[in-house]
DNA sequence: GTCCAGCCTA
DNA sequence: TAGGCGGGAC
């Protein structure tokens, strides 16, 4: 019990200054925030769980002209939901983890069938999706409907055990203090900010919105006047995403850029001169490198570039040396629905 | 070499 | 709770 209600006595002085600090962040929020075409109200709730699945274990910068091209395709879970397997597995190019793409798309046709096409607006009900755990759910449900919940990922672990406790964050699971300071950290919504309240929201605002404004997704250079036009994020979202963006530009893991820092004068991590910087972090990378997760990325992506003629084994050969490995990610991949084996054992992208 | 807006299964 | 699962940026 000494771990449950206890407060976090090492946090207490940092939250005092809970107020400049958030003040500072959403400062810098307003400034530097990279303006990533699913943020601001421009597309709609099923456009931003599309981002947050592309962005899993993927940089958002990498995301970006995959987001873009995917939803002109299939800008609502009822178009995904039609697909064929082999166009999304193509959609999703070499943005790795190609699993996401089939649950996506099982999330579409979900979405598609039990919800009438609208994604629902429940964490319970998120996080029943495929592919959707407990950050993605929470971002769903605070970037896109604004609804008050703490957003708990790699990232905001790290700033705010850096700024607030003034240590790396652990490894693992989230601890039950971190769940708690992201809880009590959490700005307050005034009930008429909250954006998207009523009913319809811009469910269906898609691509319209400012005439002729298509592809590029991007408002101009970032007159801070124009934007913040469009920011009708209650404060609860806008510093959930601060956060995230914070740990994602500045407060990273490796080097952190604390002279540029909005909270430099307030991080107790910096304050004790930045202790076992870098340590603590996730568990070990797996390496990519000879394992079988690039030789079933290399049959994947042989597969894409045939465009639809079946693939002999043989001429997989060349991007295996062992024959046994080669065999066992074939097997892997076909269990995974990401390929089919013909009768004539030959392999393509399942339809 | 490390890290990345994680999720799922055993 | 551990381990599998891409691929690129730095």
């Amino acid at each position: 019990m000494a771990k449950g209600g206890v407060t976090m006595e090492g946090a207490d002085t940092a939250l005092a200054e809970i107020e400049p600090i958030r003040l500072r962040l959403f400062d810098w929020w307003s400034r530097y925030a990279r303006d990533l075409p699913w943020r601001f109200g421009r597309t709609t709730p099923w456009g931003v769980l599309v981002s947050e699945v592309m962005s899993q274990q993927t940089q958002m910068s990498r995301v970006v002209p995959y987001w873009t091209a995917w939803m002109k395709v299939w800008p609502d879970a009822a178009s995904l939901a039609a697909a064929p397997k082999a166009e999304v597995i193509t959609a999703w190019g070499r943005l790795g983890y190609p699993r996401r793409a089939l649950r996506l798309q099982e999330c579409a046709q979900q979405v598609a069938g039990q919800y009438a096409d609208r994604l629902p607006r429940d964490y319970g009900q998120l996080v029943a999706l495929p592919g959707i755990g407990d950050y993605t759910a929470s971002a769903v449900m605070s970037f896109a409907y604004g609804e008050r919940i703490a957003v708990i990922d790699t990232n905001i672990r790290r700033v705010l055990s850096r700024v607030f406790l003034g240590h790396e964050s652990t490894g693992g699971a989230a601890s039950r203090e971190e769940r708690q300071l992201a809880g009590q950290v959490l700005p307050e919504d005034e009930a008429q900010e909250s954006f998207r309240a009523e009913d319809g929201g811009l469910e269906d605002a898609g691509a319209e919105d400012s005439g002729g404004q298509e592809g590029s997704g991007r408002l101009g250079s970032a007159d801070p006047q124009i934007r913040s036009a469009a920011w009708r994020d209650p404060p609860s979202a806008r510093w959930n995403q601060a956060v995230m963006e914070l740990g994602a530009t500045v407060c990273v893991a490796r080097k952190p850029a604390c002279d540029i820092c909005p909270l430099a004068g307030h991080c107790r991590f910096l304050k004790a001169g930045l202790p076992g910087l870098g340590a603590g972090r996730t568990r070990p990378r797996q390496r990519f490198a000879g394992t079988d997760r690039q030789v079933r990325g290399a049959i994947l992506q042989a597969l894409r570039q045939a465009s639809g003629t079946p693939v002999s084994r043989k001429d997989l050969e060349p991007l295996c040396e062992d024959e046994i490995r080669l065999d066992r990610c074939i097997a892997s991949l076909d269990e995974d629905g990401l390929l089919e084996i013909g009768r004539d054992g030959r392999l393509s992208l399942p339809r």
